[in-house]
DNA sequence: CTCACCTTTCAATTCTTATTGAAAGCCCTG
DNA sequence: CAGGGCTTTCAATAAGAATTGAAAGGTGAG
């Protein structure tokens, strides 16, 4: 097999995790810039600062990273590495890819910021909002029907926050279907 | 000045933290599950988890409660209660509530699921939106205009994003203003 | 002014979550 | 089928976030 000659990573200065020496050239700081505010947003969002900084890394990078590489330049474990990266592929952010003749895994990350919305919408609607749904569908059986003053309440409340969760839902699939739906148009008129 | 004589507030079954020992009263059993469930829906969202369990016990409460009771109710410490109701009422979620005649406070939490959207939305929006938009907006003349393949995919990545988080603020300042705006009915329309 | 009654604060502690790194696994190549 | 070169796992540890509780602060009534 062709083992293929590949040029050796030249590591460039490290990013370091701490914003305390700042870095003489303009890109790099930027760079480095990026990837910290992209892990505190992500972070704002239930996604691990690391996993965001990761995905922030490969979405700066022109090409894709080993494993080794991304520990180097953000300065963070094999087995962090692995297992967040393990994370972004499920997410479907990031994507393995292969090289012919080489064992050495590389990865990428899909740089289509619409693309990246819609996975993580659907991703985060099947592990939040649809337990949710099920669960008020459930609970709005209790109270119904009741005098009770808190089982009339709870049964108000659920409702009310069934009914807005199905919408939330309903906005949601459709914003992830769409390219296809009318809404997509109206979306993007905001969009500009 | 006038006493009013305040029926003491009569504990009922506590709503224990666990799920262990299910509670006898149905009732009771749906308001646990409930706080429960919404206490793990925001700690998914950035909100911590006794916040939102502070938030749902309201909701369920057809009367406004103390902070001795939110205590008691949800076994938490006074500190803690008493600065997790400082942020709801930051966040414009819950209201204090004064009697006649009483020095103790009460809450109420916004029971329109809509308004507590729209405050949620702006909330976050400027926390985190916000800043990320002003960021962007500096990082994006950082590698404008280079051949260097590093800076022009900074430059290109910075500019995607830029334009969408831009997109997604109007978009979200547009649900916002939602009551007065052609986007409302839109909206509602997938409301139902 | 002082007491009674609440509310607020915050250092210490506990709980939760993320990270490390060494060991085990896997698979290709010779 | 043994060894090298990667990847994956996971128990131990560290870092970070939430919680407690005791003490200090406010405030109105008497």
């Amino acid at each position: 097999m062709i083992r293929r000659n590949f040029t050796p990573y030249l590591k460039p200065n490290p990013i370091s995790t701490q914003l305390t020496s700042p870095n003489p050239n303009p890109v790099e700081e930027a760079r480095h810039r990026f990837i910290e505010a992209w892990g505190n947003f992500g972070s704002a969002w239930g996604i691990n600062r690391t996993m965001a900084q990761i995905h922030a890394l490969l979405l700066l990078e022109p090409e894709p990273l080993s494993a080794e590489q991304i520990m180097e330049l953000l300065n963070i474990s094999r087995g962090n590495v692995n297992m967040n990266l393990r994370a972004l592929m499920d997410w479907g952010l990031v994507a393995r890819q292969l090289r012919l003749g080489e064992r050495r895994e590389y990865f990428v990350a899909d740089k289509d910021i619409w693309q990246v919305t819609k996975k993580v919408t659907r991703e985060r609607k099947k592990r939040e909002l649809t337990p949710l749904i099920e669960l008020m569908d459930e609970l709005e059986l209790v109270g119904a029907g009741q005098a009770d003053p808190k089982a009339k309440e709870l049964h108000e409340s659920v409702s009310r926050i069934r009914r807005f969760a199905g919408a939330a839902d309903r906005v949601l699939e459709a914003v992830i279907r769409a390219e296809e739906t009318w809404f997509f148009k109206i979306f993007m008129k905001l969009f500009r």
